[in-house]
DNA sequence: ATCCAGGATCTCC
DNA sequence: GGAGATCATGGA
């Protein structure tokens, strides 16, 4: 990959396997909308970056060096050689292997923690246009205003004067009473999310159980989208319903057991199978 | 109208 | 400790 800088906007070229239709809608982040064919506008790290892609290669704007070298490389995992993580999750693996022609260009972002946190707590139970409309309206409720309509998602300390009523006002229904939770358990401390980088994914795991409304696949989510451990295996409906029919052959299975495959045939590397998988069923399953 | 969604919790045995 | 109902909300 290669990169210039003009006009606040940063210009990328040879950049392998990326495709921003696929990385945005892909399932794994709420925090934008589509403006054109292959041109979106995203929110995140209290930014508005837009973002268009063709064969001249991927324009980002506004954008000088500092903020793309300090947010937006770490958060389209531009570091990372998915060419590598293809080979090897697709060796001797033909279903894998359809899965990442059908989206070549997905790449796992690395998102920010509390905002990740609230947002697969709202993703139990619900469907993905539903999230990002929960999540710009307590985004909007909350949050501070950028420009022009485009609010962020509010800090820990902006939701602590949330209550249920005004988080059911925000359409997230039954969930609201998890939000609050998390609110006072990172709000007080008990839960130290940017401390929690350092610990190993098990600790990770075990103080993100701790929240209402955090079980084992949310807490998977935000251990792969934010914390980059990208060994864990997220097993929502659908992910269940394309191991069972491609790797299990039959209809019902444990899941302990699509973890123990996953882990057995992706290894550390399950986390980005995952992902491919995931786009991939939601299409091809969806009769 | 009934079913279901990037699940988790509560209740029952 | 595993199966089953329940949870708001809205789109199909």
């Amino acid at each position: 990959m290669k990169y210039t800088e003009k006009n606040n906007t940063i210009i990328l070229k040879e950049l392998d396997s990326f495709n921003i239709e696929q990385i945005l809608e892909c399932g794994q982040c709420f925090r934008f909308e589509k403006i054109d064919n292959m041109k979106y506008e995203i929110i995140a790290y209290g930014k508005i970056l837009n973002i268009e892609q063709s064969s001249n290669g991927v324009k980002l704007y506004p954008c000088n060096e500092n903020e793309f070298k300090n947010i937006w490389y770490n958060y389209f995992d531009l570091e990372r050689d998915y060419s590598h993580v293809k080979e090897t999750i697709t060796k001797n693996d033909d279903v894998m292997k359809k899965a990442c022609e059908f989206a070549p260009g997905i790449r796992i972002l690395n998102q920010e923690p509390w905002e990740c946190l609230i947002s697969f707590i709202i993703s139990q139970n619900n469907r993905i246009p539903m999230i990002k409309q929960v999540i710009k309206n307590i985004s909007k409720m909350y949050g501070n205003e950028i420009e022009n309509e485009r609010y962020m998602f509010p800090t820990v300390d902006e939701l602590r004067v949330s209550d249920i009523s005004g988080l059911e006002k925000c359409k997230s229904g039954f969930r609201a009473k998890y939000i609050l939770d998390a609110v006072e358990k990172v709000g007080s401390g008990k839960i130290d999310l940017e401390n929690l980088k350092n610990f190993d994914t098990n600790k990770i795991k075990e103080e993100l159980l701790d929240i209402k409304g955090v079980g084992p696949k949310v807490s998977d989510c935000i251990l792969l989208f934010s914390f980059g451990r990208c060994e864990v295996f997220p097993t929502d409906v659908w992910i269940k319903r394309i191991m069972e029919h491609f790797y299990f052959n039959e209809e019902t299975t444990s899941i302990p057991k699509i973890h123990e495959k996953a882990k057995m045939k992706f290894g550390k590397y399950a986390g980005f199978a995952q992902q491919y998988l995931f786009h991939y069923a939601r299409t091809i399953l969806k009769k």
